[in-house]
DNA sequence: TTGATTATGGACCGATCGGTTCCCAATCCA
DNA sequence: TGGATTGGGAACCGATCGGTCCATAATCAA
């Protein structure tokens, strides 16, 4: 270790999140990271092998903050619809401050996935997280109503469904589905948990 | 109308539709483009104003088939849980082919609409087909069994439900979760339906 | 103070991008 | 048959792409 970083890392990899969350991969380019992160070429080819690793970096990042966050929310005291609402809630919200970038999480599933296998890695293994949020959820209810109903309703099932819904209503919300709409589907998704 | 054109337009259209499906806009060139629709470059621009007119139109027509083909799935004769269970797997089953290119519709929505209003125009649009086919459904079923729930179901909010989580599955199946947990999740939308 | 090591920033690279131009071939109408 | 019109194909365009190189600056250990 001789010369010390300049930039701080942490920083300019939030900066990186957050350019790849509103524009996707590919359409970000390296000159447009470079303004972001506040630093240039040869500092970021020495931290980073590629715009690839960047991206990688970026979506690691994005899974430690956003979906701890929606955990520590399922995990949290109180009544569990409530728990469940706000979580899918944070589905439909951010399109009240008028932004549509929607979940880095699907936009990666959707964008890298395919033709990316450490990106598809990183994606199967954020959406194992949230279904299991969901479940666990589900399964330390006191009240589990899930129980009583007729059908052979199962924790891990209904988690599945539960993080269905909220990637479909995030991918919706992207295209511009009316907000009300958005709303009654949240709607409905609690009605039918009991 | 002087010399007629050579290639077959519809055939051209779907190869370029099935291209963008695998591989999103951005990653496409125009290269690739002219090679499977087996045009050259001037032809592509004699027919379309840009690639973006390309994506354009074949993201109609896309909207024209495979959404036009899950309404007809949707409004066929048959049990209510049947069809909405044919419906909903087909977010799942092309996985059995090993395809994980996902709904264009979808793709669309993530990829474009924050940065293009018509794709933008065009998802919304198809979204909204896709939860008023289930809303339809649900609504004309003789035995609404909806009806006799107590919470206040409505076939519209379940409708937005059931394309949520149609949407959720299809991202969730891209980024590679595993069948089974996604089979898991169909049963579960279906068991909560009655 | 010196030498080794690492960060910085910008010049520079070939490749590829989407798109234009132009010439020739083909077809229609008169 | 001949002129007008359109499609086809390839050469070509400037811009931008992601990535490398290198001279310089800054810091460390000795």
């Amino acid at each position: 270790m001789a010369r010390p970083r300049e930039f701080d890392m942490d920083l300019a990899l939030e900066a990186a999140m957050q350019l790849f969350w509103t524009r996707g991969y590919e359409a970000t380019s390296i000159e447009q990271l470079l303004a972001a992160m506040g630093i240039a070429r040869g500092s970021l080819y020495k931290a980073f092998a590629d715009k690839r690793a960047v991206y990688l970096a970026a979506l690691q990042r994005y899974l430690d903050g956003e979906i701890t966050a929606m955990e520590r929310g399922l995990h949290a005291p109180g009544p569990l619809p409530a728990r469940i609402e706000a979580a899918l809630a944070g589905a439909i919200t951010p399109l009240d401050g008028g932004e549509r970038r929607g979940c880095l999480l699907c936009n990666a599933a959707v964008e890298m996935a395919p033709s990316d296998a450490d990106v598809a890695s990183l994606a199967e293994g954020g959406m194992g997280r949230i279904a299991a949020a969901f479940t666990a959820a589900l399964a330390a209810a006191p009240t589990g109503a899930a129980k009583a109903a007729p059908g052979p309703t199962d924790a891990a099932a209904a988690g599945e469904l539960l993080a269905a819904s909220y990637m479909g209503l995030r991918v919706m919300a992207k295209a511009g589905v009316a907000p009300h709409r958005l709303r009654a589907a949240l709607a409905e998704a609690l009605a039918r948990l009991g």
